[in-house]
DNA sequence: GTCATTACGTTCAGGCACTGAACTAATAAG
DNA sequence: CTTATTAGTTCAGTGCCTGAACGTAATGAC
């Protein structure tokens, strides 16, 4: 019952998204080489491509030049008119906003200021779904259809139901973002999302990395965590909660988890300014550049011990790359030694430690790109709701 | 390329593995149960239960009884003449082999005392080799098959080749355990695994759970994760080293993995026993059921740090529930209470402690239905070796 | 005992997706 | 202009699933 039985369709289903991937990760193919790639006859190929052409999924190019004789092959790539992901990010104090192609590409952008600490869920998804409304524009402007909606919060996201638990930095609990926007734009397919999860994707989508984690040190630690090109989530989609892990076994700090010696009380971002004293990440980076003694003692520290942790992790999961993303990213050129040596000395397999690719609207552009990759994975699920209407 | 265009062939496997899976789950359905269950025409069900009939898998019962009227069904179950799991443990200190059926009943078994520790690659391996042709004669006189055979070794197996990279415990480095295995006894389709991972396997068959760790404590700490019914090895194969994750961070004693305050240091079989001032696990357990104090409070001492660090990997991976095994297992009475209390501080979602089902030879069954999954996973795959021949 | 009823399992024409071979299309080189 | 070469399409053939009709086997009312 779990499974679906199998029949003609999914035939088609693993056909149509095995061609778009090719498609996709090699720009100008030619019908003849797809068939060679793939395995898949050239009739086959041929019928497979249609139907994305049919879908505005796949474009064909002119025909390209060849050197030698023979007919000239016409490139396929993705279609910049295909379907379109539109991704929502509700950060603690601001709210970002993406539409992004099938390739990746930036269609139309945009970030409002606001701090959303403490408003109510109800106030924050009316601004959210005004945003939703201008990009939709924006889309329906440029000719090109919304294939999918994601939207990302700082918080747990209970995987079956797509329910915010409770997003301790926002102050809020039990919400049904997905409803309630929903609700206020009209528009279906909405899924909800983990912030660092979906940075993670957007992360996987810059770097081509098939397996990583991606820390990010804002006001809680939050680890995105790609294994074999696709996020893990784990059982209840609750995976990557890095920053309640022990880090002091006795004498730590009291965490607002209400454990004590949390990952978060170390190097969590307040901890991390409060061992420097100074204000902000920009006082600290202004100290660290000038070398400043504290200040580059504070975050070394704080880098051991996330590299303890993320041994850790590394330990049970057996990932082989680390992304540092948001402060940890602009913190990288001093946090870098210290996590490697802490990474080091006890994890066996070389690990690679990268500095993310992003600034602030990572999980903005991984909830777009999340929204695409579902239509990717299953393009002949979407060429059958074009071809319903 | 690296997915296999799909095919008739693709529906069949997948419907084969779809109608096998129904019928283990509920041995004595009926044809027509089957199809109501999977969705798939009456028809498909016939076709598909007669090939894995004649292929020796399924074995159709006797017509049922039934309450009022109609014709009877013939029930149909997992075939005890079916292909065979054959699952060999390398232990430190003794050899075990079991012969599995398809629903997992023990058809053969012995185990060999003998201390494996720094005895070469070859000398053990004549003996597993020994194991298992004992084993495949019993297969024989049985009149079943061998359908595959897995090994478990206590040391890191890499996925993709099989090699067996470093076993600490056996002094082994970089063996090729499939290919010697296959020399001396001219089989082929061995598998190698981790100890702890197969262990985890063979609770999955007993326990049903679907998500779970399975530690167990011996010379080293080992989990084994299942999600979603299926084991996590990680990338390369080595997940689960709980062992070397860091639980003292200043002032640990020194792991033999290098590093300091290792989780080994602490909670391990040794440093349990040297904190409670005994010398073997028996000696142990007889004080404790006196409620030795020294005894009590080492293993509890042991139970907190093992909760901890397991937290850590809860909120990482976001799993369900632990099941203790190994030296953990017999320990569970006293070290149960510690290792709750460790979880429910550091851990938002409740998490089940449990038990484990298995003795000694866990590692060797879980290594056998291994194998006999794998057939579970693709019969059809199964069917085509044996209409081959 | 007979017959209507009920349910299980099989048979068979029909549809769908892929295949391979033959074919058309387009191009460069001689 | 012809030949060689490569790209893409057409079409009969095959395999697997489906749904309806049919055969089979049992129950229970008369």
């Amino acid at each position: 019952m779990s499974v679906e039985p199998a029949g003609q369709h999914t035939v088609r289903r693993l056909n149509a998204a095995l061609v778009l991937g090719e498609i996709a990760a090699t720009p100008g193919v030619s019908r003849a080489a797809l068939a060679a790639r793939t395995g898949l006859a050239k009739a086959t190929v041929s019928t497979v491509v249609d139907r994305l052409v049919a879908a505005r999924i796949v474009a064909e190019g002119e025909p390209m030049r060849r050197a030698g004789p023979g007919r000239r092959a016409s490139g396929l790539a993705l279609s910049p008119l295909g379907p379109h992901g539109l991704g929502v990010e509700i950060g603690v104090d601001y709210l970002a906003c993406q539409l992004v192609d099938l390739a990746g590409a930036v269609r139309f952008q945009r970030i409002t200021a606001g701090d959303n600490r403490n408003r109510k869920p109800s106030v924050v998804l009316t601004a959210v779904a005004r945003l939703i409304k201008a990009a939709t524009r924006a889309a329906a402007d440029a000719g090109v259809r919304v294939g999918g909606i994601g939207v990302a919060v700082p918080g747990l996201v209970e995987q079956d139901t797509g329910l915010l638990r409770v997003a301790p930095n926002l102050g809020w609990q039990e919400v049904d973002i997905a409803r309630e926007v929903a609700e206020r734009t009209g528009l279906e397919r909405v899924e909800v999302g983990n912030e660092a999860d979906l940075a993670a994707v957007a992360e996987w989508r810059r770097t081509g990395l098939a397996d990583f984690v991606r820390v990010s040190g804002e006001i809680g630690i939050g680890a995105g965590i790609v294994l074999d090109n696709a996020l893990f989530r784990g059982v209840r989609g609750f995976a990557g909660e890095l920053g309640h892990v022990s880090v002091v076994p006795v004498g730590g700090d009291r965490c607002r988890c209400g454990a004590d010696g949390c990952l978060e009380t170390v190097a969590g971002q307040e901890a991390i300014l409060r061992a420097a004293g100074v204000a902000s990440i920009e006082d600290l980076t202004t100290r660290l550049s000038t070398s400043d003694g504290p200040a580059v003692a504070a975050v070394a520290g704080a880098g051991r011990v996330l590299g303890t942790a993320l041994a850790g992790l590394i330990n049970v999961m057996d990932v082989p790359a680390v992304v540092l993303g948001g402060t940890y990213a602009v913190l990288e050129p001093w946090l870098r030694e210290p996590v490697l040596a802490a990474l080091g000395e006890r994890v066996a397999e070389p690990v690679e430690v990268l500095r993310s690719a992003w600034d602030t609207d990572a999980a903005a552009h991984g909830a777009a790109t999340a929204a695409v990759q579902a239509i990717m994975a299953d393009p002949d699920a979407f060429a059958e709701r074009v071809a319903d209407q």
